[in-house]
Formats: structure tokens, C-alpha cells, sequence
DNA sequence: AACCATATCGAACGCTCGCTCGGTAGCTGT
DNA sequence: ACAGCTACCGAGCGAGCGTTCGATATGGTT
């Protein structure tokens, strides 16, 4: 990945294009293979020239998502030259401009996992799970060193990532904020979970 | 609603427990009728004796859901006494625990929203709003006071919000720590995001 | 001119969907 | 004894589902 930070909007064939509008709108099996072909331009046999299944759509959807935010989020961390602190918050950054910038895609990526038949299910959470430890590892490495002070660190790893996950669910195209203020504020956010102690335990 | 932090096992009757069942594992458009009717241990016609459609259900679901939310966080930020950041944090207290003890009902009430028909889906709109606003508010009381430093209160309460709906998507009934321990970690994660500053703008 | 691969379509197949019809079995009240 | 109600079911309706068949049009290669 040449530059992380840099979103095109080129990206998916009219088919996956259209398929992808389909299951945004009424979710993977309210979607009809009729609906997609509408919304392609094309009739159905002329998208079953294109992909094997309506499965094969979802499938191919979600691994482009996956392949392209791993591949940035690999580009992100490098750039922290190995300070995990700032590599946390890269990540973050990361995650938070391609949940607004492929929203999308994004919001299929967590909302249709469970529409995938099993090995391709597998396929996907192997990618999702490499995502995570990327996350994982610098918190680590930040709380190790006493860079980070929360008393959980695992569980707020996963809030901050559950917390970036979720930002497809409000965020629109026309929204008052860009992509980078989103990200800049939740960079924050991130820092503020990961560097809060609290009350001592009752 | 008597006690807030208390949650039994008792809420739905045979039919909407196995629709809810259904809806989790395979989404509303993926259950079938047949499913549902399978899992009560009833036939189709037996399924609909007691709801007129499959729309039917999944509305009564979400608004048994909203309404218990609602009338849990009400309670909650009675017991502040009108401190804004106490009441913050026993809201947030209360939405986790909620989302804990009611995973499936939580689940489906942040994902099957659009599934909803045109006119139930502003009914349970209207509800979510309510909820949302009575966080706002306490966020709002406590910015005004200088009581929380976060530069963009709105944008870092929909975030704690959104954190907290995340919950259902990890947790089990077999996890390893309670609710209780979870709750406890949310509010410190949501307090560190309203305390966090964070460097200047560059 | 003949050939082949690619991209597309109208029509339809077999199946499952949400839902309904016309009934029955078992209570309750009179 | 019997009417009326609730709770349920076997069978099946029409519609729509994912997918396929056999065909045509197009454009490049020989």
C-alpha cells in the first residue's frame, strides 16, 4: 500500500457494485439476485455470467474489504517506526478513515459475517483476526512499557475497535465532519480510554 | 422499573423466544416462519394463532427491548441525584449491563432496525432517541460545568453509545468476566473519552 | 469466411417462502 | 348438554426465490 491515507473511489465492477448496494439496503438475504441485476443494468442470467452465486458476491466483497484494510493498516503501523504508542494511534486513524471513507463496505464487512457458508466464514474471520492482533500487539508493547495505564487492556483494545467498527452505522458521505476529522477525534477517544485509570476497585 | 441493576431470565413467551433465536443466528430476513414455528415446537398456523406476521414478531421484539431499556436507564439516572457525571456514569453502567443480560434482544434491536417497515421503524426510532438523549443531556450538564474536558462532547458521547451497543457482537453468556466486571470497565473506558484532552490541533 | 470466446438475454425449472383455509381437541360457563 | 372460546394442526395457495438452459449478438483471430 503506497499511501494509507489515500482513498480513490474505484474500487468494485458494476456487479459487486450493485450487490453491495443490495446488501446495505435489506442485508444479504433480503436482497434479491432480481434486485442486484436491476440495479447492475443487467438481467439475471447476465450477472450469473459474472459470479457463480449470490454467495461468490458476498464472499468477494468481503475479502476485497478485508485485503484492502489489512494491507493499509500494515502501511499505517510501519510508518510509527516501531513506537508502539504511535502506532496504536495510527491504527486507529487507520480504521476510523476506512470505516467513513468505505463505509460501505465496511458496514457489510461486520454486519454480514454471518450470511458467509462455513469455510468461507473461516476465510474471513482469519483476516479479521490478524487485524485485531496488529491492535493487539502495540497495545501490549504500550502498556509493557507503562505507556498506557488501563487496567484492561484486552478489553480496551477491543472497546476502541468495536467503537471504530460501529462508525458506519451513523456516519454518511454528506456528513457535517470529513473522514479526517472523524479520525483525529477518535484518535483521541482512544487515547483517552487507553491512558484513564479510574476509581480504585470498590 | 424497581431495580435496574437486576435482570432475570424471564421475558419472552415460546413463540417470540424462538423468533428471536431464529433472528440472531440467521437474521430477519434468513429466519423463516417454518424455523420459528420449529423452534417453539408449534406448526406455522400454531405460529401465527399468536402473531398476525413475521413483522409482527420482530416489532414486539425491539419494542419489549427499547421499552425495558428505556424505563432501566430512566431508573438509573434517578439514583444521581442530578449529578451529571454520576449519572453518566450509571447510565453507561446501565447500557452495558443491558446489553450483557439482554445480548440477543440488544443484538437485534441495533441490527434488524432495518428490517422494520416504514411505520414501525419510526416508532422504534423514537425510542432510540429517547435513550440517546438522555445520555446527551448528562454529557452536556457535565461540559457545561467543566466537569468533562472532551473538545466534542457530542461526537465522544455517540461514540461511548456505539461502544457500548458493540457489546452484544463479543459477548457470551460463557465469558469469562461478569456483566457486573464489564460494566464496571465500560464506565472507566467512557470516562477516560470525556476526560481525555488530547495535544492541541496541529 | 469460418471460428471461437465473451457478454448478454427470455424463458422457465424446482423449490421454498409468508401466509391462509377449514377443521379438531380441550377447556369454561351456564 | 352444549355453546363458545382458545389453542392448535394438515394441507395447500400464489408468489417469489436462486439458479439454469439454450440462444443470440459482438468482436478478435486465422
Amino acid at each position: 500500500m503506497n499511501n494509507w491515507r489515500l482513498y480513490g473511489d474505484i474500487e468494485l465492477d458494476p456487479v459487486l457494485r450493485a450487490a453491495l448496494e443490495a446488501f446495505v439496503e435489506t442485508g444479504y438475504h433480503g436482497a434479491t439476485v432480481r434486485d442486484i441485476a436491476r440495479r447492475a443494468g443487467l438481467s439475471v442470467p447476465g450477472i450469473y455470467h459474472h459470479y457463480a452465486t449470490k454467495q461468490d458476491m458476498l464472499l468477494t466483497i468481503l475479502d476485497l474489504a478485508m485485503e484492502d484494510l489489512l494491507s493499509r493498516s500494515r502501511a499505517a503501523k510501519d510508518e510509527a517506526g516501531g513506537d508502539p504508542v504511535r502506532a496504536f494511534a495510527l491504527l486507529v486513524e487507520c480504521l476510523v478513515l476506512f470505516h467513513c471513507h468505505r463505509r460501505d463496505l465496511a458496514f457489510i464487512g461486520s454486519s454480514e459475517m454471518r450470511s458467509l457458508e462455513h469455510a468461507n466464514r473461516a476465510r474471513i474471520t482469519a483476516l479479521r483476526t490478524a487485524q485485531q492482533r496488529l491492535i493487539d500487539a502495540e497495545v501490549d508493547a504500550a502498556v509493557r512499557s507503562g505507556r498506557f495505564r488501563a487496567a484492561y487492556p484486552r478489553d480496551a483494545a477491543r472497546a476502541v475497535v468495536t467503537m471504530c467498527t460501529a462508525v458506519p452505522s451513523w456516519y454518511r458521505a454528506d456528513h457535517e465532519s470529513t473522514p479526517e476529522q472523524v479520525a483525529a477525534r477518535y484518535v483521541n477517544f482512544a487515547l483517552g480510554i487507553m491512558h484513564y485509570e479510574g476509581a480504585p476497585p470498590a
